[in-house]
DNA sequence: TCCTTTGTACTGACCAGTCAGTTCAAATAG
DNA sequence: CTATTTGAACTGACTGGTCAGTACAAAGGA
């Protein structure tokens, strides 16, 4: 009994579980981002993690939350990279840095995107609230890049912020995605540059 | 036994087998759209169509089969509207008209959206071969458009049609679903007006 | 007559979650 | 320093239920 409730810091001494739960992850993300989480089976995840069953009970509780707690870790992770990158003074610079950065991520963790693709419009879905405040975080920055950008008079009028920075995410999400999956040949850099000149397109004749 | 197997036409004499197929079709969508493709089972689907399981399986063979069906039907009926917008003769206005019939498909079908989005980037997944023909169906269209506003001089030199729309796919995919999901709100014409600035910035000081 | 649908009953695989028991490192005691 | 205890971490066989797919006799319809 008695489930070390994962409140904030449980990190215990022995450090065994953190590791344990890096492993579930590791092996959790690369499943479920192929088959989807409702195609993978607990004892798989187990095993590609090399650990038993009731490891995944004992450590999450429930598939459930496992899946829940990947979802966070990942976003968390994104959203920590794109807040930096999007701090540069430059509006311009600053998105592209930002797409940049966006796309690294999900070529880094393609299955975390295939993840994320997958889950985040489902309706009624397990993981209704989580992926909303996640999706919010993610809207959050990158609505503050293009409001610093239209503030400096860079974004056409008529565009609006909130609806751009959907329109972003989902450019990269989708652009990263058909990279991965349809076009593996192509070169990180070129994926990014036709992304960038798109972008700027849109969003600002500064840089050169 | 002799499921007839659905090789191209099976569209026999009496219609009535087509009426069914409509009928869990219609079914299938909604609550696939919703919970995933896993996550619904060939009892309620037939329930909700108001069908006996067995028919699910005369017609269709299986519930795979079901579900690849759909997807051709759904993407059947989306390129037929997009081929038909994007046939305008001036580029900036068949692209225009493109991204609003995209939209209103998805509107009106936002199930399809869902499934989509949830299928189309998963790796092994047992429609992979099916999605990569509909992917390139939709693509080739969109390519199509682009391809004209380039002649015309219209997109900005470096943008590459292919990736231009993989990003003009995913943008109005991801738009129409966060619009549907996370802000039911807004008006279509809202949404639409605020994709069609967007994507006039990059690709066509034409119309107005 | 032949195609299609129904309804019910069944099978066999698969799977989320449980639980009694094991391991072992660190704390406590003698 | 050695013996004992504690408890967190982990194990894996087991359970109860779910679900795709099958079977088939009877009925409805063109």
């Amino acid at each position: 009994m008695s489930v070390p409730r994962g409140g904030r810091t449980g990190a215990s001494r022995s450090g065994r579980t953190e590791a344990t739960k890096q492993k579930l992850f590791d092996a959790a993300l690369r499943l479920v981002g192929e088959r989807g989480a409702a195609g993978v089976t607990v004892d798989e995840i187990a095993a590609e993690a090399g650990v038993a069953k009731g490891t995944v009970y004992y450590n999450f509780g429930s598939k459930d939350a496992l899946v829940e707690a990947l979802l966070r870790h990942g976003v968390d992770l994104l959203s920590e990279r794109l807040r930096r990158a999007s701090a540069l003074t430059d509006p311009s610079a600053a998105l592209e840095a930002t797409v940049d950065e966006a796309l690294g991520f999900f070529a880094e963790y393609p299955s975390f995107a295939q993840l994320l693709v997958s889950e985040m419009w489902r309706t009624p879905g397990a993981w209704r609230e989580t992926l909303e405040l996640l999706r919010d975080d993610i809207a959050l920055i990158l609505r503050g890049v293009l409001d610093r950008l239209a503030e400096s008079g860079r974004l056409p009028a008529g565009v609006q912020p909130a609806t751009a920075a959907a329109a972003l995410f989902g450019t990269l999400l989708v652009v990263a995605l058909d990279w991965h999956v349809f076009h593996p040949e192509r070169t990180k850099e070129d994926v990014r540059e036709s992304v960038i000149v798109l972008i700027r397109g849109v969003a600002g004749q500064s840089g050169r």
